[in-house]
RNA sequence: GCGAGAGUGGCGGAACUGGUAGACGCGCUAGAUUUAGGAUCUAGUGGGCAGCGCUCAUGGGGGUUCAAUUCCCCCCUCUCGCACCA
């Protein structure tokens, strides 16, 4: 064909022309009441910063575009929308650190992120129905989840000890501390009792860990979350103490173990520690639980191993066999778990074994793998028959477990138990960018949820708006803001100060979305139940215990509360992996950022969309290198100049290799979008179109199913393709290729032949070959023979299609 | 320490239920075309023995098999998550 053609792909003036025509006909706006096959298509929406938008961002976006489109060339009506995650901490610290006040920064943040950046990228956005957290219509409904969930007894206050970010200047969800530092600046976080907020997620504890086997998400976001949630079964067991008239009661997974518990230990936290201290130890047990509290979690992950305690002076009594144990104090034992108290079997438990060890407290052995005795130079924690347990004896220790466990229930001495690490979430925040947490304290009511009629509580406007170090939020200092009538009795009253989690914003925008323009409710029932679940959610694993545990537990509050059917926001999940450059994480301190823009002006959205996909595997990640969308710039120059040139057959595709190799094309590419697997599928597009250059004519029709297929990776330029081929109506509703598996020809291959295993030979042959005809070419192949020569034939294998391996000795 | 994932050319990465290791691309080499070219095209490109061919090669070491990147065991390295969760 012509290959000397003059013209130019020139994306800039493409992919101006396509985003104007897709918005000016509106494209991509969906009849949101009207589609007939749904699809609803979800990114996670950005954090608009004002550094604008990451390269990782747009690979996050873009793979999840690239999934919408190739569902939208299948014929459904694919409803993909964003917005601006604009309220916190983030914002805030970037505002107070530039001096700016945040709402007058975030409005700009959004308007160079959808302006100058998102409607760039090519995706297919209904900018019909954004949605913005900071937007008063639409924190009013953030507002009116906590009034609901206060309503139901899902959301309360309380006195605890939570952690706290000295340079935030706020507490932080469990969640939000990361290896003891602050997940937005890196901070030590401490603990400090406070009066807060919290979500009642752990009402939810047993769902939100057994759906997680039957939603098709990520393997690896679900086992993140299993961790997070850690379930356990064991029983609670009350130990008598000595000389008092109180229970002290422990959580075990293995009760099979209670024989062989030889102390007691309590967190230091632990309420029973006063009483039951002696007189003679009190001054000794003050002294350490002081220094327990005062240590940071920091210092506890880092001298985890070593084992600190001391002696109360009180003894336990064990309630199977009513032996006296020692009561032991140490920060090894956790307040925030179970019951904050444990029995120690330092026969059968790591930790216990290595402070029996550090005290030189006793180690019985009460399961033991063969029957008879040992001694014990490190914990056996696997199962056994049990010894030195009295009735028990003899007994398989699995077996024991239950057996215990009901002895223990018929004596009213403990029960079985289900324990999980999850904790309540803690949603308030002393900080100003945020929904202020909608509730009046009135003296002789109480707290009273604030009106719906009322919401939103809008954030006041404050000039000064920086934490002081009170510990309360800045809105504190605003009289008028904070005096207020309740609600209830008209009495004079004070609202609340604190602003609510950024993560509430983020836990229900998706409900939003098919809603946006409904002002009496957060969303409209019907919408809802024809649109979500949503059909597929793609975002970072970053999330996995954040922003993907609080979905969830909203819309499983969300249904307990009546407003919805379902009790799973997503259908799929699929997390993407990370984007690092030149083999190493790209940070601005290292300055190897890539900046999109730079790209997307240089070579084109669709070149810059497809060499991100190229890179690797979507949900494993890649490694950008600048060179590399040259080879992406190369295939795209290919196809346009094919295109361009006109030297285009009009006839059908006859020839029965070309036929195969596309109809393979279609069925391979189509794979591997499915599977996210783009990387592989643009490989086997550009195998498609170096066979096709290969011919002497290139038809039409195979250049237009090429064309379809590439598509979703490159918008703009399929779509001035398919103009150019004379189209009228856009590529994207042209459908999506099928490939017929008959037109799949293949009458000769290549058939291997080894000997001994090693590859002697390949030669063409028939596919209809026989066995004795395979087997009778290859042992006559020249080089074949030659390792034949003077050796016996002892066997011959014969793999149909693919080879044959003649053994000899 | 526990859990998950990964180690393949100079580089990014392919390889279906075990069946020609290195698809596709970058880079590189040679040639063609061009006034020239960061343009385009053609050919080549894992190492070694200097071209056929042989041989070694998928982190290391064993094993199963006619045949192992793929399955099993041991070890090493890296990334991510959790971090005394009883």
């Amino acid at each position: 064909m012509n290959r000397d053609s003059n013209a130019k792909y020139d994306h800039r003036a493409i992919e101006d022309k396509w985003r104007y025509r897709w918005e000016e006909r509106g494209d991509y706006r969906i009849d949101i009441d009207n589609a007939k096959r749904p699809f609803y298509n979800l990114m996670m929406f950005p954090y608009p910063s004002a550094e604008g938008l990451h390269v990782g961002n747009v690979y996050a976006f873009t793979g999840s575009d690239i999934y919408g489109r190739f569902m939208k060339m299948q014929g459904y009506d694919v409803f993909e929308p964003i917005g601006f995650d604009a309220f916190g901490m983030h914002s805030e610290n970037f505002a107070l650190k530039k001096g700016i006040h945040p709402a007058e920064l975030v409005p700009k943040n959004i308007a160079n992120f959808r302006d100058n950046q998102l409607k760039k990228i090519g995706a297919m956005y209904d900018w019909s129905r954004q949605v913005d957290t900071t937007d008063k219509k639409y924190y009013k409904w953030t507002q009116w989840f906590f009034t609901q969930l206060f309503n139901h007894g899902l959301a309360y206050e309380t006195d605890a000890s939570v952690n706290w970010c000295p340079s935030c200047q706020t507490v932080l969800a469990n969640e939000q501390v990361i290896s003891g530092e602050c997940e937005r600046c890196s901070s030590e976080v401490i603990q400090k009792t406070m009066n807060q907020w919290f979500f009642r997620i752990t009402a939810f504890s047993e769902q939100l860990y057994n759906n997680l086997d039957v939603i098709d998400w990520s393997e690896i976001t679900k086992t993140a979350q299993r961790n997070w949630i850690n379930r356990s079964e064991g029983a609670e067991i009350d130990f008598g103490i000595d000389r008092l008239d109180e229970a002290l009661r422990v959580f075990t997974t293995r009760p099979d173990t209670v024989f062989g518990a030889t102390y007691m230990v309590l967190a230091p936290e632990h309420p029973l520690v006063g009483k039951i201290t002696s007189a003679v130890q009190k001054k000794a047990v003050e002294e350490y639980v002081d220094a327990a509290v005062r240590k940071t979690e920091q210092e506890r992950i880092d001298e985890a191993g070593k084992k600190t305690g001391v002696f109360t002076g009180g003894y336990a009594v064990n309630p199977l066999n009513g032996k006296k144990i020692p009561v032991w104090v140490a920060d090894y034992v956790l307040i925030g778990y179970g019951t904050g108290a444990i029995m120690a079997v330092p026969a059968h438990d790591e930790r216990d074994f290595a402070f029996a060890r550090t005290f030189d407290l006793p180690i019985i052995e009460v399961i033991s793998p063969d029957g008879t005795a040992h001694e014990l130079n490190e914990a056996y924690i696997g199962e056994g028959i049990m010894v030195n347990s009295g009735e028990f004896n003899g007994m398989n220790s699995r077996d024991a477990i239950q057996k215990i466990t009901v002895w223990l229930e018929e004596k009213g001495k403990g029960e079985k138990k289900v324990n999980f690490r999850l904790h309540d979430w803690c949603i308030s925040r002393q900080r100003y960018w945020g929904p202020p947490i909608p509730v009046i304290h009135c003296d002789s009511c109480g707290p009273q949820a604030v009106p719906e009629k009322n919401l939103p509580v809008e954030l006041p406007e404050m000039e000064d708006f920086r934490p002081d170090g009170t510990g309360r939020s800045p809105l504190a200092r605003n009289e008028k803001f904070v005096n207020t009538t309740c609600p209830k009795c008209g009495g004079p009253a004070k609202r609340e100060t604190d602003v609510m989690d950024n993560f509430l914003d983020s836990a229900w925008y998706f409900f939003r979305y098919p809603s946006t323009e409904c002002e009496n409710k957060p969303f409209d029932r019907e919408r809802t139940h024809k649109w979500l679940p949503v059909d597929m959610y793609i975002g970072g694993n970053e999330h996995a215990v954040l922003h993907l545990l609080y979905t969830r537990f909203i819309t499983m509050a969300l249904k307990d509360m009546g407003y919805i059917d379902f009790d799973e926001p997503f259908k799929r999940f699929r997390a993407h992996g990370l984007i690092i450059r030149d083999g190493a994480k790209m940070s601005k301190s290292k300055g190897n950022v890539v900046n999109p823009d730079v790209f997307i002006d240089k070579y084109g959205a669709d070149c810059f969309r497809t060499y991100l996909m190229f890179l690797g595997p979507y949900t494993q990640g890649g490694d950008f290198q600048d060179k590399g969308i040259t080879g992406v710039r190369r295939f795209y120059d290919r196809l346009y100049r094919i295109v361009q040139s006109g030297d285009l057959r009009k006839t059908q595709i006859e020839d029965t290799e070309l036929l195969t190799l596309i109809h393979k094309s279609i069925r391979d590419v189509t794979a591997h979008y499915e599977n996210l697997e783009y990387n592989t599928a643009i490989a086997f597009m550009m195998e498609l179109l170096n066979g096709l250059m290969k011919k002497e004519v290139i038809n039409k029709e195979s250049i237009e199913i090429l064309i379809r297929l590439v598509a979703p990776f490159g918008p703009h330029l399929a779509e001035e393709l398919w103009e150019m081929l004379g189209h009228s109506d856009s590529v994207f509703n042209a459908g999506w290729p099928e490939f017929d598996e008959s037109k799949i020809v293949i009458d000769t291959f290549e058939l291997v032949a080894q000997v001994n295993g090693k590859v002697r030979a390949t030669m063409k042959v028939p596919v209809n070959i026989t066995k004795e005809g395979a087997i009778s070419s290859a042992s006559e192949n020249q080089n074949v023979v030659r390792f034949l020569d003077g050796k016996t034939v002892v066997k011959t294998i014969y793999v149909p299609g693919k080879l044959v391996n003649i053994v000899v000795k």
